[in-house]
DNA sequence: TGAATTCTGTCAACACTTTGTCTATGCATC
DNA sequence: GATGCATAGACAAAGTGTTGACAGAATTCA
């Protein structure tokens, strides 16, 4: 891909550094040597920028600028994932204030602004932290502001809009291994909130699973048969709003009579109105992404093969 | 050989850019040498329009004019396609040949490769072409087969979403002018399907509009109120599904009652249902996207101030 | 252990570049 | 004559590069 490059302030943007962090950077440890304009003014490439994100992760995670400046993307990105695994104690405070800004763009109808906020919190904060703190509270804030009356429908769905495309590029970021497990995620009839479902399938996609993502309110002879077809290993469903719909125990019922082997996942702030049906049909109930990931794993370790 | 061409009014109208900015940069950087009349006055072909929409696009995703104004069109296409992370490049498809594997890809269920196709996609044809060629034509074709029966439901739902979450990244993709004008899109009650109204966001944002991005089926009142607070300058409505909503041309008036100035854009392939309502409240109805667009110029050629 | 040194992020100042916008004047078009 | 366009020049705001410096933290050394 050929590209002019870019300057250092879409650098420094996109690779969550200063501009004067960059700067230190190239200066003392010839971190990159960015091409110049005759200007002198630096370009940057997309690699350049890669690796000055993962050096900022690793150094998050730890390690002294000075000893891993000359390292190898190679051997930079598994010290930038340590980062991962281990929450950082700087996300708080980025979290928090993200959050604020955020619900102002809502207020504001801003989707643009709150678009550009949470792409920039996808780079400060990572994917994961980015859902964790920013994403599931705005969508909860926003929901309490509704019902309260400080915020219309208008911008409950501007909001949500905006995190739908979001979650949406989130679920296959990741590229698949040829081997992975198969998760198919949807929402049972009725269900039309699909953002729950949303963050199931980028969790599970985080955890390199494979997912066969087909939105909101599904029939139970339709979730079956795709289930088939792409030999899943695990079926998710998302359970919102209504929470007290009586067809959907039965539905519920159904998929598990048309599945009778297939480990299922509920979750979502409703799926508590039917635990009767779900633990009926032996489903894991799942109040978090946390808990979505054990279960991932659970299925996954026990797969046969 | 008829040597018509447009004038520098047109150019600004058709790429986003005000006439003082396409000076300057033919001054400054030959981005283009548009022929001249007689009497100097300057002729922009098609391609010159083109190429300055590129170059605006580019230079929104990040790119400084200085920097790119000399490149080729086949370069400047890849930088101005820019903004999405997903580089993953292939080998350069025509668009037929991707309606055929994306379709292949919903067959198969293949939400992850459907989403790659299409990202590809993109770089090689440019959001635009893309839109045209290959994301309307497979609504069309999934819809058709879904109605014979050779698709299910589920794939339907499959390929909707990953479509759904590619053209919401379009919507906002452009950093809007400190002066754009504001389009509100959304679809009126009941009114459950988005994608339409996705594609008039997606080509008013490439147009240089900033665009409020509300969701599918808002009421009257939300509109009018959305509309208000973000003092927009023009409403989009799509209509899809159902065609025959009794309800629905009630609704349409009581927009127009909400907002009697605003000019109002309505599409979708059910808009022919309402004819009466819709000519009734005045609304431009849009078949195409060119017709999206040149309403869209004639609102803002026609804006005050 | 305590002091010196190094590491590292941040900042200020100043000059220069980039870029969108505007004004003034004259010609062209209708 | 009103409006639109062309040219030239100018301007201001924002962006950038370089140098040099400072302070807290980590490290090293006496």
């Amino acid at each position: 891909m050929v590209n002019q490059g870019f300057s250092i302030a879409v650098a420094a943007r996109r690779s969550g550094l200063s501009q004067h962090v960059i700067r230190a950077w190239e200066k003392r440890y010839r971190v990159i040597t960015p091409l110049r304009t005759d200007t002198h003014r630096r370009l940057y490439t997309d690699e350049d920028i890669e690796r000055l994100q993962l050096l900022r992760r690793a150094t998050q995670a730890g390690h002294s600028i000075g000893n891993i400046a000359g390292l190898p993307p190679e051997l930079l990105r598994p010290l930038a994932a340590e980062n991962a695994i281990a929450p950082a104690a700087k996300s708080p405070d980025t979290a928090e204030t993200l959050l604020a800004a955020a619900l102002d763009a809502v207020k504001a109808l801003d989707s643009g602004k709150l678009e550009r906020l949470l792409q920039d919190g996808m780079v400060t904060l990572g994917r994961g932290l980015l859902t964790l703190r920013v994403i599931v509270p705005l969508i909860q804030h926003v929901g309490t502001e509704w019902e309260r009356g400080n915020l219309r429908v208008a911008h409950e769905h501007c909001a949500t809009s905006v995190i739908r495309t979001l979650l949406g590029t989130f679920v296959h970021a990741h590229s698949q291994t040829t081997n992975a497990p198969v998760l198919v995620v949807t929402t049972p009839p009725g269900q039309l909130h699909e953002l729950g479902a949303l963050i199931a399938g980028a969790a599970a996609s985080d955890r390199g699973w494979r997912v066969v993502y087909l939105g909101p309110s599904l029939p139970p002879e339709e979730i079956a048969g795709a289930f088939h077809q792409c030999k899943a290993d695990a079926l998710a469903l998302s359970i919102i709003y209504p929470a007290d719909d009586p067809g959907l125990s039965a539905q519920l019922r159904t998929i598990r009579h048309l599945l009778p082997d297939a480990p299922i996942l509920a979750g979502g702030t409703a799926a508590a109105g039917y635990t009767g049906a779900l633990s009926d049909i032996g489903a894991t109930v799942c109040n978090d992404i946390p808990s979505i990931v054990r279960a991932l794993d659970a299925v996954r370790s026990s797969r046969v093969g």
